[in-house]
DNA sequence: CTGAAAGCGCTTACAG
DNA sequence: CTGAAAGCGCTTACAG
């Protein structure tokens, strides 16, 4: 004998009143006695009832489950964002459904394609590395779907958006290391065409221009991927030129923790002779030794904001905010690989 | 003006045929004639339909939703595991919402209980270190809630789990020391009320007892949480007791690379004094000097079994299967750390 | 304070 | 091959 699930009409009947005062009893509704929400809460209790969500979603054509779309969640970046925007949304009473476009245009349009269907009170995205344009996001957004970008966020679309000043942060990042008397700084760099990449190169480059150091070409590695070997590659062309940088400023850690091994290798210590600063702050900025000064990206704040700004956004009724751009604090945090070389 | 959305109503007015027919046509019903599913289909694009799925999970009353608990994503094994997981439902057409119990029963109590509200086609949990006792995966099961266990999976609950052989795995890699000619080999494990780094800390036993090695309490070191900063203590212990260690295998790569750090920095050369042996294979074994060997624990491989498991279940008529354990084989990736020794 | 009734948008068994 | 109708389990405006 299957067991089927226990419904209103269930305790309806065996309380012997309406549904509808069933309903509202339940929900605490100010107009039933407190004797009969008693009664009801009691039985309800005994029998096992647990409301059907999909009838109620249903009807009130409203949902709670917030839609994420990632690059790839076991990207550590990306999984604390995730952790944060469930930690915010778990506590307002929302669920998070995530859906990895693996960097796919293709997939990414398929999955807004999918989002469209009713299931999702809003959604929460971040570019992936091979978008272009940005069609399918107003799609979804002319559906009057509340949306919020994090990170990699489209330029020219107005929309809710979570970011850090990557400009800024990296801009401090290198000034950080020419205050620590670097004058050949490198830069190991991600795919220009990524908005977050660019910034942070540029931040690099003002950083330079502001003290009067000259950008040399030969000094900027850009990599596909920002990626441990990619980072190796680039150090060790850095190695190879005439001039060797005394300072590295890196789009990532991986990279970073890259460009210290090969500059040990080769007898250069960190950070007398060349000081390292990477951004992100991952773990494996502590455990490398030196640990390895980062710029801190607030990626778990960042999806407790965005999560925040959904919510704010899907529960709006005056609906008068048309769009939000928030930026986070970032810090850099400096370790022994920028910070005892002044000294010598 | 608020646009509303478009129903299968609207279309059947537009096209002047019934609600049933057009249902029909968009499901690529056989009994419906291929000229009109062209004219449904024509329109339904035109006018921008997409299918409430919510009415349509309420109507047929099964979703396309697996629910996820994870102690916390932002873990690397978790978080790939739910790449794992996500990538194989995705391709089934299932969804994936995640849920963090933070290690906290209370919360982990509460998780299932939402759980239990129609939203959700089946479960996926890996229990939280915390949890003691499974009323609340009883109470799933007996709602015929489809389950599927991963990793820390409950003992003594029949249920769908999936899982690595620990012990087998762990004494494995401690047989690799032993054949490199380590004698006194010492082990950091992980809290011993868990499942898992109880059966690695086994498997190391054994493996010593195999070939007649002493197993000296001084060298085992059990921490609270395999972190990197306990490894540091566990290894500074080590370090501290008459017979020094000439192999070490730790229940996780943090506390591996703890160990080679604090045994350089004291003098020792490793591998060609002290090998050492991790688990789970993470990023950081292949960055780590001298690169770590370490056990691959398969977990994208996990998620995606965990995923498949689930599915089969929800998806089975016949109902013949009441549960299955799968057993993924695990890999030990021998890498430098361990690796020249016995040549010395 | 409680109840009767309509209806959300779909699917499906039945009829023709 | 197509249609009419019932109904999934809930919520809510309305009535009393």
């Amino acid at each position: 004998m299957i067991k089927r699930r226990i419904t209103l009409k269930d305790l309806s009947k065996e309380l012997d009143l309406a549904v509808s005062t069933i309903s509202r009893a339940l929900d605490d509704h100010p107009g039933i006695s407190p004797e009969t929400k008693e009664r009801v809460k009691l039985k309800a209790d005994e029998l096992g009832f647990t409301r059907n969500s999909i009838a109620s979603s249903f009807r009130k054509s409203k949902t709670l489950t917030i839609g994420v779309i990632a690059p790839q969640i076991d990207i550590h970046f990306h999984s604390l964002v995730i952790s944060g925007i469930e930690e915010y949304a778990y506590k307002a009473g929302y669920n998070v459904t995530i859906f990895q476009s693996r960097n796919s245009f293709k997939r990414e349009k398929k999955i807004t394609e999918t989002l469209q269907n009713n299931m999702f009170a809003g959604v929460i995205i971040c570019q992936g590395a091979e978008t272009r344009g940005i069609d399918h996001f107003k799609k979804l957004k002319k559906m009057k779907m509340p949306l919020v970008f994090y990170d990699r966020v489209p330029t020219g679309f107005e929309a809710n958006k979570v970011i850090i000043n990557d400009f800024e942060s990296s801009l401090r990042a290198t000034e950080h290391l020419i205050e620590k008397g670097c004058k050949n700084i490198a830069h190991i760099g991600g795919p220009q065409t990524t908005g977050i990449f660019k910034s942070r190169y540029e931040g690099f480059r003002k950083a330079l221009e502001n003290h009067h150091l000259e950008v040399s070409s030969s000094l900027i590695h850009f990599t596909k991927g920002l990626t441990y070997d990619e980072g190796l590659s680039a150090a060790k062309e850095l190695l190879s030129q005439p001039v060797k940088p005394d300072g590295i400023f890196c789009s990532n850690d991986y990279t970073a923790v890259s460009a210290i091994q090969v500059f040990q290798k080769n007898g250069f210590k960190v950070p007398d002779q060349v000081a390292v600063v990477g951004f992100s702050n991952y773990p494996i900025s502590k455990i490398i030794e030196p640990n390895l000064s980062s710029v801190n990206d607030r990626a778990f704040e960042m999806g407790q904001a965005a999560a925040k700004l959904l919510i704010r956004q899907i529960e709006d009724e005056e609906d008068v905010i048309e769009s939000e751009i928030v930026t986070l604090k970032t810090e850099l945090i400096i370790r022994e690989s920028s910070s005892t070389r002044n000294m010598h």
